[in-house]
DNA sequence: TATGAATGAGATTTCATTCAT
DNA sequence: CATGAATGAAATCTCATTCAT
């Protein structure tokens, strides 16, 4: 019910707009204050400073994403971990992934700018390693994934390296996204491509291990 | 000896401290010249300003490293757009690409420090975009590979989005080295897991497409 | 009475005072905001910089100056070029133009310090060639006068050196007086003296130009 | 004898261009030895600092116009203060007259550079009033003629004031001539002009107060 | 003669932040 | 709620000058 006062609302657009622009670091307080027709005063009657309206902007956004990301993440695991997956996999999972990935790409697209702040614009502000956040999340699920996989077929490892490259580039093809494609229905579509090849590659980069492994 | 006066030194060697630590922007050339023991009217004998300065780090070893990869890429087009290489690539010619994938990374880690800064730490100087300058530059050749291999097999075609993707994974992918593995061996190793998965990944996404095209 | 802040007033002091004795260039802003008991920051919130600190002293004196010179000249104009004018100059027309001129020099010694700063201590600024325009504006009315004295006397003739000196020589009267009397009345007791003094020369020039034209 | 080296003859030549071109404060020591393609330290050699450089190109023609100067008005002191000149001036003396007005012109033409500098680019130099100096010179000249013709017509009298704004508006047409007028020729031509406009309004400035004097 | 490195003090400007009202 | 004034510290940069070599 907070009546999310008008001047509120437009210290928090104008805020967008300028970090879009210039970054968390050149992002100038007195433009922002400027553009949104208030004093500095009035900022900081709303936020606690500069780094209280970044937040402000995107913490929420990324705190859902997280959320999603750990649910998306440990339904994979569970599929990919089931028995005879290995065999199947790319049939009926699809749907499930995919579904799942459109979710992903959606609240992203939902909170454009605020994602776009997060991932490309927030040097030097708190948020700036929130990348690395996200790869560790993903490659906790990573791990786990490719712990039951090897439960099951004890040659099959991925060494730790690639693991973290791979969840890497989980995020980096997000953050590639949305620099690149405006479009949702289109960012969907080219999701879709990538995350089939980073599936592939994974599965691949087991058997090669396995194989290696074997030939040893 | 005089060629190199140990001032200039010091001040470079400072100056890659304090820019590794704090980045282009938040560096302070004050801190810089306090580190190295001169006053700041020293460092503007040597280099005409901030931006001068980081470009003294930075600037000779990203353009051998343009240069490198120019060729790089232009021995990879001629190789992979051989007649008979889809059926027979990755045994004898993985030997030239190899040779030639360490000879980058060798030139990025006898850099490292330099490309550090130049790929994550050039917020706000004018080499902020550096990245997206080799992406453009690896994309390019990219392009003329598909376009060759088009030539030779018809519906062979990769979409424009999957291509700058695979061109920008491909510099992230040094990133991710430099910014994960410090040991130089290491690093090579890894790089060659990557660019396997990389040229198979480029393949199979040409074969779809060719799959695709022959379904409609 | 919160249109005038005592610090933006002090600040304006100040300014005054330092760029009286040392001249645009070699004024320090530290001085005068040290002078003016503030931090330079404040200095920044009401002026844009030093060049707008400068401004907000001299431009609106300098504008007023500007409109009543046109007036001032416009008036001459007419009454110098009326038929007949030449036989009987010096008598009823000479309080019009006194009256005139009291008004210039009144609104010059109201404005002292300003002009003091426009005329003789704005080199550096972007008002150092003001002076330039005030001889530009003063000679476009000599010209005038010129042609129509002409038209009435075709061999009426001053030529454009003579003109321009005229010119320079009226603004230079303002700029001496400014620098060697202070009191206003006597001031005007002077640029009477004066402005007779380049009325008959004016005069004279070009009867002589009449004889000279006469004599070919 | 003194053998004129080479880089002080670069230096000056660069100094007098840098000077004219930024006037004194804004010119850079720095600039002057690159463009005459020494150090620093070359200019502290021949030079005690940037005063002295200035010096080094103004001071000798500076000199040689006070003492010009100082032999032009005596001459006119007692030509003008003869017996009789009053009836009969601007007959013979016109010459005698002209011809030293002449050499004044001549050498400050033969000097340009020099009296450019020193009479409109010297501020913030030990020069910056150089101006009031030759003024004050003039102004003694032209008050030993007004006693000496007091002495004669004991009724004629000059107030100070107007005294000393005609000695300014003789250096004035000097830097106005120098300033507007390039070529030597033609600027001895508006000299003429210009001193006989002066010497007029000297003439009759002393008659009307003479009648002045009378009226009362 | 001249170099080239270095000084050190000063310049203007920017900014997030605070606080009395 | 919001203003608007003011802080204070730091930023980059410029310059005449000095001095060991």
């Amino acid at each position: 019910m907070k009546s999310d006062s008008e001047t509120k609302e437009k210290l928090l657009k104008s805020a967008k707009k300028e970090f879009l622009e210039n970054g968390y670091m050149k992002a100038s307080l007195r433009k922002i204050c400027a553009d949104a027709g208030v004093t500095t005063g009035a900022l900081y009657f709303f936020f606690e400073g500069k780094e209280d309206l970044f937040a402000a902007i995107v913490k929420s956004p990324l705190d859902t994403l997280t959320e999603l990301l750990k649910k998306h993440f440990s339904d994979d695991v569970s599929v990919m971990s089931a028995p005879g997956f290995m065999e199947k996999f790319s049939i009926e999972t699809d749907k499930e992934h995919d579904s799942l990935g459109t979710t992903l790409v959606h609240h992203i697209y939902q909170n454009y700018d605020a994602f776009m702040l997060l991932l490309t614009k927030a040097q030097g502000s708190k948020f700036e390693s929130c990348v690395d956040g996200l790869v560790e999340l993903i490659e906790k699920s990573y791990k786990e994934m490719a712990d039951r996989m090897a439960a099951q077929n004890p040659d099959c490892q991925v060494n730790e390296y690639m693991r973290h490259w791979f969840a890497h580039m989980n995020v980096d093809a997000f953050i590639h996204l949305l620099t690149h494609e405006s479009d949702e229905q289109k960012a969907i579509g080219h999701m879709g491509q990538i995350m089939d090849y980073l599936v592939k590659g994974w599965m691949e980069m087991i058997l090669i291990q396995e194989k290696e492994s074997a030939s040893k």
